[in-house]
DNA sequence: CCCCTAGTCAACACATTGGTTGAACAAGGA
DNA sequence: TCCTTGTTCAACCAATGTGTTGACTAGGGG
C-alpha cells in the first residue's frame, strides 16, 4: 500500500471524535445527521471528519434523496492492522532471538563462552 | 488504554519519516545521529521526531555518555492493533451475519419468508 | 410552487505541526 | 583544561488541522 494511504488513514485515526464515529459505524450505515447528533460540535464539523475518513478511504458515502448515508470500509483497517503488526512482530523476534542467545550463554559452560 | 496516549501514537504515526524510524528501530536501538544520517533533514528536525514517538510511548531513550541510544517499545503497537483489529472485526463479523441472514432468505422458500 | 430537511461550500480564527537556524549543554579525549 | 562530538533547547516560519458561522444546493412533501 502507497505511503500517502498509509498516512491519511493514522491520521484520521488520530482524533478521538473520527474514532468514535468509526466505532459507531461498526453498527452499521448512518447518515450525517445521526453520526453528529451524540457531538456537541456542528454538523459541518462532522461533515469534515467524515470527509477526512473519506479520503483516508476510510469509509464511503452513498446518495439516498438529501441523505448520504457513510458506510464503513473495512479494507484500509486491515492494511493497518497489518503495518503495525508487521512491525510489532519484527521487534518481538529480534527480541526473543536475543533472548535465546543470553539463554545459551548462560546455559553453556564458561570455557566455551570465551574461545 | 487512555484517548490521549491511543490519539497521540496513531498521530505519531501518520508521519512517514516517523513510520520509517520505527522501520529502522525494529533491527535494533539506535543513537539519533545514526538515525538522523539517511535524510535530508536537520538532526534536530529527526531529534524532534523522535521526541513525538517517546511523548507517544512508542520509544524510550538511555543515556550513554554523550549518546542518547533510542529502543523501539512494543507495548502501544500491540495495543493499536488491539484497537483497530476489534473494529475490523466489529464490522466483519455484522457483514458476515447480514450475509448469513441474505443466504437463509434465499435459500427458504418464499412461503416462509412473508410470513 | 413554496418550504422544510439534509448536507455541502466558503471564509474565517486559532492551535498545532514540521521544518529551519543558532546557541547551549553534557561528557569523553588530547 | 580546552576541544570535539552528540544532542537538546529556543525562536521563528509556512503549512495544515479543527472548529466556527453564514450562505448555498439537492430533493422530497404540503
Amino acid at each position: 500500500m502507497d505511503d500517502d494511504t498509509l498516512s491519511r488513514a493514522f491520521a484520521a485515526l488520530a482524533d478521538p471524535t473520527r474514532r468514535d464515529l468509526v466505532s459507531r459505524l461498526t453498527l452499521g450505515d448512518a447518515t450525517v445527521g445521526e453520526l453528529a447528533a451524540p457531538y456537541d460540535m456542528s454538523l459541518q464539523a462532522v461533515s469534515k471528519h467524515l470527509a477526512v475518513l473519506e479520503s483516508a478511504g476510510l469509509v464511503t458515502r452513498r446518495r439516498d434523496a438529501q441523505r448520504r448515508p457513510v458506510h464503513l470500509e473495512s479494507e484500509v483497517l486491515g492494511e493497518l492492522t497489518r503495518w503495525i503488526d508487521r512491525h510489532h512482530r519484527a521487534v518481538e523476534t529480534r527480541l526473543s532471538r536475543l533472548d535465546g542467545v543470553l539463554h545459551h550463554l548462560r546455559s553453556t559452560d564458561p570455557e566455551e563462552r570465551t574461545p
